[in-house]
DNA sequence: CGTCAACGATAAGAATACGGATCATGGTTC
DNA sequence: GAACCATGATCCGTATTCTTATCGTTGACG
């Protein structure tokens, strides 16, 4: 279940996007001004947070440091022709933003596309004999549970969502570790060898020479 | 045609990159400070933007605000160790980041990489019998693989790419050793006529006397 | 037609990458 | 504090890949 948060002063606004996110299968809560956003979010928890920048009482940029912490993604909605709000929420770590008056479909769209960054969106990944649940983080095959460590989960994942491409050791460690990759330095290796054991892709992992590693397509 | 906004107030490494990408077959324009990379922006379309963090008057950062609701790619050039650059810079959308200093083949890579996600490039590459899938890196021919080293394959790729071209061995040296090129070595040959006998280019590959190499323009 | 440089071919040595094993470290749990 | 686990560094052996060396053949040019 996801749920979302929508801030706006505007109530007819913010009921047309509370229906609009219910029918596609959100759970939505609405506030009308900043305090009783603040109160909201510190009662229940959300996956996403929709904010009005306007807003009586406390502005939605002063709401932003009561979200920050919570670690919840933001996409802003501002209105036509206000670029220094944009510019000013996106700097305050907004994930993104939406020009008022704008078309639901875009709306949808843009939820969508902040939370599968954040992996809230329920999705089984099926590949190589494998079960592959990102919201849990589990993987099974075969029914059966393979317990796995952050990192090789992480490795896992990015080669589920690149099947058949090849995977550069820089472009791996950069996406599972996150920092300069040291040429080099085996862990990336390493790391791809307890995984392919674990999970029994000692064929479908393969290596690519110079390169770094890749996941047959099929079979 | 694939048109790239090169963003960086150092001439010399933006008129590097121009070269380099120039010569891979895209379509550049520099830009060397966010003002002017702004107007470009404004006048003309792009299918990516490199653009460079530390800019004189607007920042890169700035500059994403323009480029995000256009919804072209970024990958952002970032000094060495620039961590929170990094973050923030992934954060407001960027698609990609590069660390200073690079290789020129890295950025080629990357640069790839980002336009295959955006679909503006193809992915397979259809030449003399061959199908090239530049994504998992395959060389196939009528169905069955052909196992290339890394040299061989992007000595095929360089080909592949300049059908019909004649390429100085110094050309060929420095776009896939991608250091100096040392008169007198027959490295260059010696890969030459692996490929040609691994893919049977035998009479497509042919050599041009005292230039190097030349991939006949058709069957 | 002769000469010389350039290219093709083969073999062998050098360099390097990858897999596997072991061990040290740091964090967490009980 | 002890035990455990995740993580990553290091070493080594093997297999692949790359480069150098050498010799024979071809092609350009006067």
């Amino acid at each position: 279940m996801i749920r979302i948060l929508i801030v706006d002063d505007e109530r007819p606004i913010a009921t047309l996007i509370r229906m609009s996110l219910t029918k596609a299968g959100y759970t939505c809560v609405c506030a009308y001004d900043g305090l009783q956003a603040a109160d909201i979010l510190e009662k229940e928890t959300f996956d996403l947070v929709l904010l009005d920048i306007m807003l009586p009482g406390a502005t939605g940029f002063e709401l932003m440091d009561y979200i920050r912490p919570l670690g919840v993604p933001v996409i802003f909605l501002t209105a036509k022709g206000a670029i220094s709000d944009r510019v000013q929420g996106l700097r305050m770590g907004a994930e993104d933003y939406i020009v008022k008056p704008f078309e639901i479909v875009e709306l949808l769209a843009r939820v969508e596309v902040v939370l599968r960054r954040y992996n809230k969106l329920a999705s089984v990944i099926e590949i190589g004999g494998l079960s592959i649940d990102t919201r849990s983080m589990r993987v099974t095959k075969d029914g059966e549970d393979i317990p796995l460590t952050n990192k090789e989960y992480n490795l896992l994942l990015l080669f589920a969502r690149n099947p058949g491409a090849a995977l550069y050791r820089e472009t791996i460690y950069e996406r599972v570790w996150g920092g300069d990759y040291n040429a080099g330095s085996r862990t990336v290796d390493l790391h791809i060898q307890r995984l392919r054991k674990k999970v029994g892709w000692e064929t479908k992992l393969v290596s690519v020479h110079k390169v770094g590693y890749r996941l047959e397509a099929d079979g």
